[in-house]
DNA sequence: CCCTTCAGTGAACATCCGTGCACTGAAACT
DNA sequence: AGTTTCAGTGCACGGATGTTCACTGAAGGG
């Protein structure tokens, strides 16, 4: 069964092959060590084929970046949606991070290595996208009541600091596969480290 | 002029010479994609001579990273050195950080690159070299006024929140090479974080 | 002075690499 | 029914890769 396949349908699925192929990929190495030819076999392709879908590696990291992005911003509204009590929103930020991490393992996996270690257009656009989730967290901070009369450049320092906690402690998980214990105490420092923030951020007072 | 050169000495400048050759060429690849023969040909040798120093270009990389450590060694020293003014301390810290980042620019980019996307043992190695890092700068915190009562876990949270905001403000600063103008931005955002930190830690009471 | 050690040589190997080019065959359009 | 489009094929190429092996020649120890 499964008659009618046409062929838009038909390079659409070559070409989710191919992203998730190199993905695989991605699981051992970085994008800048993975061939061409690497990737074609994986999928069952030749290689040559490879050319009908992207003009290059780099190019296909770059449509990777975006999918990758697209489950993040599916992560934040998790975390927005529910109640907004400040009481238990740390508890709420983390476990919903821990959450996608597991579920979107490899893109994870493939954004923290790339965003050092990619094509220089790869890490540009990770670290554009993770800019506009620090832009978005701070106008998230700025509707907090606690931060009434901080400085816009206050609310995006801060925002700069709780987004790379956070993605400090989702490469932590992700080095921390297959041992629940480890991963448990990683998961109470950065509910840790949040409070700590803050607390601080609670008594902080922007510049005269 | 120059002439007795012993065979060790000659073997130890051929090392070093493959060391700062592997340096240069992480500048703009990673180590997982550098070849055995482009580190040759950078030297100078025959790719066979390689074998000579390294069994193999991971190996290569762990020496690089305890060259790497022993510089930021170096860096914590001179964090230390001088009055310990809790006021001023935090100025001076991220000061020395961003001296310590130009002066050892290669080095930091490659402890940047390779802590995500090295070969598994350079990525442990370096994971190691951080958790001491924490470990000293925990003992340090523990001997502040401020921390009278926290357990040992907290300083260690807290010690983590602190090293990898400024391993994240090191990543900025390389990667904002050429222009003052946002490094300093980057600079005085880095002070500020330490700031909202230290004012959380000096609110904080370790759990019951 | 002879003999050993060993950093560096140079050729050879099998294997992988990216990419160009002419092709096929089925789907889609006219 | 005939024609066009195009994802995927198959071959070929020039070049880079890691590693082997036998070698050379100067330093250094006896």
């Amino acid at each position: 069964m499964s008659e009618p396949i046409s062929r838009v349908e038909r390079k659409e699925r070559t070409r989710r092959a191919i992203l998730d192929a190199a993905l695989e990929l991605s699981d051992e190495s970085t994008l800048a060590a993975i061939s061409l030819r690497q990737v074609a076999k994986q999928v069952g392709i030749v290689p040559t084929a490879f050319y009908r879908h992207f003009d290059s590696i780099e190019a296909l990291g770059l449509a990777l970046v975006d999918e990758a992005f697209v489950s993040l911003r599916t992560m934040m509204r998790d975390i927005r949606r529910g109640d907004p009590a400040l009481a238990d929103i740390v508890d709420r930020s983390v476990g919903v991070l821990v959450d996608h991490v597991h579920e979107q393992r490899a893109y994870f996996l493939f954004i923290a290595r790339e965003r050092a270690a990619g094509p220089p257009g790869v890490r540009d656009a990770i670290r554009h996208q993770i800019e506009l989730f620090e832009r978005e967290l701070a106008t998230d901070l700025a509707r907090l009541p606690a931060t009434d009369r901080w400085t816009a450049e206050d609310l995006r320092v801060l925002s700069n600091l709780i987004v790379t906690a956070m993605v400090s402690t989702a490469e932590s998980i992700l080095s921390a596969a297959g041992r629940p214990d480890v991963e448990k105490q990683l998961v109470e420092q950065a509910r840790t480290q949040l409070r700590m923030v803050l607390v601080g951020a609670l008594n902080w007072r922007s510049k005269p």
